[in-house]
RNA sequence: UGGGGAGUCGCCAAGUUGGUCAAGGCACCGGAUUUUGAUUCCGGCAUUCGAGGGUUCGAAUCCUUCCUCCCCAGCCA
């Protein structure tokens, strides 16, 4: 069995043809991307679309993917999201090369770095308050102005930039600025501020720093640090691509790194509808107890995806299905679930089970008999062996497969209709039982006992009908819980003409109150013994995972993943 | 308004040295198989490339004007 792939070989684009002629000129024999996630909240959707691509590049190329934490805030950042992180990546099933990397293992030679500018004139400690700072920075059409300490000496700047990192001053007063233009049509490029004063502990380097540097200054340094051939990011740090060259290019002249220098490429992010993938979104989800922590199975975190029942394999199709461009775009959710059922439908073993049972009672059946029958694991793949399903006289059917009346092209049960009962006997309905209030409290029917699957009766009855059941006596209660999307319309700020107008809505107001429901139904006593965390095709249901969370030990718990295509018209 | 990006089928997305090049996927619509109304399987699906001019024997690909959308004024990333 493999997952489903829409081509054999990657889907060309802009950033397969920049390597190709990056190895084809000679500029690189072997490249290295890297996933650089700031460990500040869980990982979501729209990561698996970067983390794919990098670490499907280096896959592809034969080449090297580092792991990343850009940890250069520690007032955000915590342990907890490092630990979820690598969760999230492994799960995936990507495996970084060598160590995994932390920008703050980085710090003192970024501070080497931030010296050498200084010595080169390129780099001045600017004492105004933040206030004058944005003051000066002039506005999109006006040009900003110098700094009254833009003129410093290098010797004044070297002094006071050690005294920030000896911890002399308090954080505000000082930062130290990159010297460049304040004129400067890109607003990046107007002297931008790459160390500032922060008198708190990080998460990995305690009390040993009190200035760390920004991420406009830090990232390029880590990408040459580690070699990066091709560094990958969003469309909104376009506007940083010339710092980036601007800085590397300094340092490579002090003779801190070696050409060919890391080359940073932008793509656009990935949007979906009807969801929001937007870390403080998530966080104000999670935190205002809307959802039930970060791997709530309603929230488009990895985590949560991993609980729902979605596939690594899924993700990876989707990814190769949604393509890498710079334009935006805006990607349904069906077209992620699209690819989890074309993943899960692969790999899921078939089960039975009935969500909403209805009794059905074979009036010619021998009492107290049972028979053995044998269903296939996979339709399509008979190696995945059989298992045997029970079947008597009194069974659980799914309540909506009867109807007294039955509508037009209605194909199931009802008063002199046969159909076959999966991998078991041919039934025929003879009627119904009903309570007081006449609603129906069993089906009754009969069966034709040389019809059973397998054997050569079977070939004699033609039925257009299928059901599947689950003998009463055998079958095992389980909770189900029933997984809808949290958001009834597509998120604010989306834009799609049947969207609604775009409000002073709280995007919480879309939240939708039905996205989780819980029932109990009866599933094949074989499904006790599975694994949990396994996912498995309920037949004609659609897509579930076994939940190996918060289930109690003596009930069977399941998380819908997704739904099959289409149910009964 | 300054700068940086982007506009190719309902949704993604190839194509960017001008010439059978308007790929492919998803969705959708037919039809065939089918002991899941699932799957699988065939077939269909842009005389047109944001709009208007122009260059050319020939343009999605070159020039030009215009329109629309996104990003940038954190001591966040």
């Amino acid at each position: 069995m493999s997952t489903p792939t829409d081509t054999s070989a990657p889907a060309s684009n802009f950033i397969r043809n920049q390597i190709d002629a990056d190895l084809a000129c000679g500029k690189h024999t072997r490249i290295v991307t890297r996933f650089p996630p700031e460990p500040n909240g869980y990982l979501h959707f729209g990561h698996t679309k970067s983390i794919c691509l990098n670490f499907g590049l280096a896959e592809s190329y034969g080449g090297d993917c580092h792991l990343r934490f850009d940890d250069t805030n520690p007032e955000k950042e915590a342990q907890e999201y490092v630990d979820a992180i690598i969760g999230a990546v492994r799960w995936l099933g990507f495996q970084w090369s060598g160590e995994i990397r932390y920008a703050s293992d980085y710090f003192e030679e970024m501070f080497e770095c931030a010296c050498a500018l200084i010595r080169a004139g390129k780099a001045y400690v600017d004492s105004q308050s933040a206030d004058e700072i944005r003051a000066r920075r002039g506005t999109l059409t006006q040009p900003g102005e110098d700094s009254p300490f833009r003129s410093r000496s290098a010797e004044e700047n070297m002094d006071l930039f050690l005294r920030m990192k000896a911890g002399e001053f308090a954080e505000g007063t000082h930062v130290l600025r990159a010297k460049i233009d304040m004129q400067s049509p890109n607003l990046n490029l107007r002297d931008p501020v790459i160390y500032r004063i922060r008198h708190v502990a990080h998460h990995r380097t305690g009390d040993a720093w009190c200035i760390y540097p920004l991420y406009t200054f830090a990232h390029p340094i880590e990408d040459a640090i580690e070699r990066v051939t091709h560094s990958i990011c969003t469309l909104e740090f376009e506007d940083q691509r010339p710092f980036y060259d601007w800085l590397l290019d300094a340092l490579a002249e002090a003779g801190r790194f070696a050409r060919p220098l890391p080359q940073q490429i932008e793509f656009a992010r990935l949007n979906l509808y009807q969801t929001v993938l937007s870390k403080r979104k998530l966080i104000r989800l999670v935190s205002e107890g809307h959802v039930n922590g970060w791997d709530d199975p309603r929230l488009p975190t990895i985590s949560g995806a991993r609980r729902r029942g979605f596939s690594a394999g899924g993700f990876r199709l989707f990814a190769e299905r949604a393509g890498v461009a710079k334009a935006d775009s805006w990607i349904d959710m069906d077209v992620l679930e699209q690819a989890m059922r074309d993943d899960l439908n692969e790999h899921a073993p078939r089960r039975i089970a009935v969500l909403d049972p209805l009794l059905l009672k074979i009036t010619n059946f021998p009492a107290g008999e049972t028979h053995t029958c044998h269903a296939p694991n996979h339709p399509q793949h008979p190696e995945a062996g059989t298992r045997e399903v029970p079947f008597s006289g009194e069974l659980w059917i799914e309540r909506e497969d009867f109807m007294e009346v039955p509508s037009k092209g209605f194909r199931r049960l009802y008063p002199g209709n046969r159909v076959r009962l999966r991998y078991g006997y041919v039934v025929e309905c003879t009627g119904c039982e009903k309570d007081a209030d006449g609603n129906v409290t069993a089906v009754l029917c009969e069966y034709f006992p040389d019809s059973q699957s397998g054997t050569p009766g079977a070939d004699n009855y033609k039925v257009k009908g299928n059901l599947h059941w689950l003998s009463v006596a055998h079958a095992r209660e389980a909770e189900v819980r029933l997984y809808g999307r949290l958001f009834v319309t597509a998120q604010p700020g989306a834009r799609r003409e049947d969207d609604p107008p775009e409000l002073e809505r709280d995007f919480i107001d879309d939240l939708n109150p039905d996205s989780l429901t819980v029932l109990h139904a009866q599933v094949e006593p074989a499904l006790a013994e599975d694994a949990p965390g396994q996912t498995f095709q309920f037949e004609r249901h659609g897509y579930f995972i076994a939940d190996s969370g918060d289930s109690r030990p003596d009930a069977l718990v399941f998380n819908r993943a997704v739904t099959l295509k289409s149910g009964i018209r």
